[in-house]
DNA sequence: CTTGACACCCTAACGGTGTGAGAGGACGGT
DNA sequence: ACCGTCCTCTCACACCGTTAGGGTGTCAAG
């Protein structure tokens, strides 16, 4: 019964049943204990999501780990987004709770890290700084909007217009050609690519701006 | 007593009090109405914060309203994420109320005409809705990441190290120099720079890759 | 003038939530 | 044998979203 116990199964019931899903109640019967016996190893409930959202984001991988060798710092930007986007978007909520949360202590290490390597690459510490907000902002940003997307869709099916999902959008969007031959064209993509659109613009920025200067 | 009425008072309890101020019986309160009674102008909570949502959109100012006479695309792109992104972070916790809503269908001939401009500036629809979902997402992350660490602030002002918020950093990041610089750096800089140095990335890159073709 | 329909508001209540207070059991050191 | 510390319990509070059902008022039709 220690605090990273009670944490997995928050993050168990997130995934089961999404954000409403976690109560302290629910944990603690997850647990086999009763509900205020949380308070033991949990300060709050805020305390409890901050937790959460600190083991997702380590989940998705080894975030703020550093380059491969020979990977140039813009490629590992990209991937480092594109992982934690993905793993993410895979967890139902996840990004709810993630968003908003200022990495804890421990984190700054790897913070440190990071900036290490954009300031290796030319970058002013002020100037790294600011693009790993960007991009963790953009993100967090993409993951929620895409998650609440996907809970419309799962909330909302029955639209009119038949069960031709085309000729649904059709009926839906008369009036607006260019949404409707926007969405047929996008529908034709992976699902990431609306996000790998904004992330390839923000890599190459910076890529533009500060490469070469190594 | 109309449903305007509810979403105002709503927005109002949302102001002061941040999002769990506003609740039905609150707002109810407001209005000098009991509780269960907003059920007949509102069908759910999940509504009321949709409406609530819009509302907000709505009053960042004439979102979607389309370029000035002269003003490049470009330009305005970038002035209606900052107006927007301003408005967000101006009242309490609203972006955690806009983040994650579809724009209602009032709102497509809004979208409709965004991406008409754009279209006429040479991109072909997908890319013009890409381009708007990118922007969108990053102004909500950011806006998010930002009141946030606002949140944070007003929580937990007690630290260690003195008073001089210049001391007590320098305290708090021992063995971190590069963060240290970076924040050091980003102080000295307006609020929002943080936020322009990815809008900028964004817009640019927008700009670079197709201007010209119009 | 009466009657009925409808819009709007009420109270009572249900099950759920986060959280606090205090009691009690297990266990190791003195 | 006693104490203190860890851990869990029960009880209780105030609040939440939501439902059910019973009222008022206004207003049109008979």
């Amino acid at each position: 019964m220690t605090r990273e116990a009670v944490v997995d199964a928050a993050l168990d019931l997130l995934a089961e049943g999404g954000l409403e899903a976690v109560s302290f109640r629910r944990v603690a019967a997850r647990l086999g204990v009763s509900g205020p016996t949380l308070y033991w190893h949990v300060e709050n409930k805020r305390q409890l999501m901050d937790l959460m959202a600190e083991e997702l984001l380590r989940r998705t991988g080894r975030v703020y780990a550093g380059p491969e060798e020979g990977q140039p710092w813009w490629e590992w930007l990209r991937e480092d987004a594109r992982r934690t986007f993905t793993a993410l978007v895979a967890t139902r909520d996840a990004p709810r709770v993630v968003a908003g949360n200022r990495p804890s202590p421990e984190s700054f290490a790897g913070i440190e890290r990071v900036l290490g390597v954009l300031v290796a690459a030319g970058l002013r510490p002020g100037e790294a700084q600011q693009a790993l907000f960007a991009l963790g902002s953009y993100v967090i940003g993409s993951a929620v909007e895409w998650q609440a997307e996907a809970d419309r869709g799962r909330s909302q099916p029955p639209a009119p217009g038949g069960e031709d999902p085309a000729a649904r959008r059709a009926c839906a969007l008369a009036g607006q050609p260019l949404l409707l031959a926007a969405i047929t064209e996008l529908v034709r993509h992976p699902h990431g690519a609306a996000f790998e659109f904004g992330l390839d613009l923000l890599v190459e920025g910076l890529r533009a701006r500060y490469a070469g200067e190594a």
